[in-house]
DNA sequence: TAGATCAGCGCGT
DNA sequence: CTACGTGCTGATCTA
């Protein structure tokens, strides 16, 4: 870890903070906590009269969804929202990391093999699988993640693979095509789902068909569709739909593996890993109704698990057995990180995404891109 | 009153 | 009313 880099950060952070700390009081006519919800909420919505958007059990919702739609009501919000984001920047990653820096300047991680559903590791002390990636100030982090004095970070990741285990087991073969001539899959189903060639699909159609893509991974609704991509239910019904008739087996397997949960009591992976469901049985409709989802999604995150704990596996065997120095370092669900001298890199980059793609002979192939980097940033 | 637990929030794939 | 996690802070509960 690049540690006075990290502390740098913290100090600009800290400096951003107190600004946006003092425009808050300003507005607020005085200082509170504004960490506590509870007190942000009296300010915005007693004091100053905002509408409530939302409500939790316990008060006001006052999550960045909520704030946003109160952005241009209040000149105070956008500073609570600009505070949000440099707090938690400033406790979770600045502060956070820099007290798990050992004394040789590295960072460890714990990886629990046996706490998640459905298969996946988890990363504990630090959690080092949600570092920010997502924005310029946030992915800053990653530029501090550094291997040892000389050496690169090779970055493979896994391409669309949990739409490529779901096209494999719901053996859909519209999908399967796409994927096996590699095609961009947002862009075919946008392709499908609006009925037009693909070299006249649009960003926004390209948009609305990755959301869709990732919704069906996980059980989407109309509802919460037409909530993530800013379109009424009926329209979001109809891209269910017609992605639904296009992709007919996706359909089938969708109420198929729902059948099979029922019937049996859990689901399993492709690799026999099982995970039980009683709330199928549930008297209650959302509780079944989530199970179904945990049915539909299970297998396909599960497998996804399953295969790059399989490649971890090779990819340390066949590194060693290369006499390479490389050693594997992290993963993140769909990525491997390898440490190593540079001389090496394009080597290691060869390896680690031939066993990632070789672990497994599905109905589509498997893809895994690779960077080499002298960080996490640049290697990804 | 200190520690444990809950609640809300936001970061990742 | 979208799957799976970790961890921060503040509020509340408990011994």
């Amino acid at each position: 870890m690049d540690r006075n880099t990290l502390v740098s950060f913290g100090q600009m952070l800290t400096e951003r903070i107190a600004a946006c700390e003092q425009a808050i009081f300003g507005y607020a006519g005085g200082e509170f906590n504004i960490n506590s919800t509870k007190q942000l909420g009296e300010v915005l919505f007693e004091r100053l009269n905002l509408p409530p958007v939302k409500k939790t059990k316990t008060g006001y919702s006052t999550n960045a969804e909520v704030l946003e739609k109160l952005a241009d009501k209040h000149p105070m919000v956008r500073q609570v929202m600009e505070y949000r984001v440099l707090t938690k920047l400033k406790s979770t990653y600045a502060d956070g990391l820099l007290k798990v820096i050992g004394p040789d300047g590295r960072i460890r991680t714990t990886f629990q093999n046996l706490v998640t559903a459905t298969g996946r590791l988890s990363s504990t002390d630090p959690n080092l699988q949600n570092i920010p990636v997502r924005t310029e100030l946030g992915s800053e982090i990653r530029k501090m993640f550094v291997p040892r004095p000389g050496w690169v970070f090779v970055d493979a990741d896994y391409s669309q693979i949990e739409l490529r285990v779901l096209a494999h087991i719901a053996e859909d073969p519209l999908m399967q095509e796409a994927f096996r001539t590699g095609r961009d899959i947002h862009t075919a189903t946008a392709a499908q789902v609006f009925g037009v060639p693909p070299e006249e699909v649009t960003p926004l159609q390209r948009r609305h068909a990755k959301a869709v893509n990732f919704g069906i991974v996980y059980g989407i609704s109309e509802f919460s569709l037409a909530e993530d991509i800013g379109v009424s239910r009926y329209e979001a019904k109809a891209y269910i739909d017609s992605y639904l008739d296009r992709y007919a087996g996706v359909r089938a397997y969708m109420r198929e593996i729902v059948a099979e949960a029922k019937d049996r009591g859990y689901v399993t992976t492709l690799f026999g890993r099982r995970r039980y469901i009683p709330e199928l049985k549930s008297s209650n409709y959302n509780i079944r109704q989530g199970a179904e989802r945990i049915a539909l999604n299970t297998p396909i995150q599960g497998t996804a698990a399953d295969l790059i704990k399989l490649a971890m596996v090779r990819v340390d065997r066949a590194l060693e057995e290369a006499g390479l120095q490389a050693k594997l370092i992290l993963q993140v669900h769909d990525e491997l990180i390898v440490e190593c001298p540079p001389e090496e890199a394009e080597q290691v980059r060869a390896i680690v995404t031939g066993q990632m793609e070789s672990v497994a002979q599905l109905s589509v192939p498997l893809v895994a891109e690779a960077k080499v980097g002298r960080s996490w940033y640049e290697a990804k």
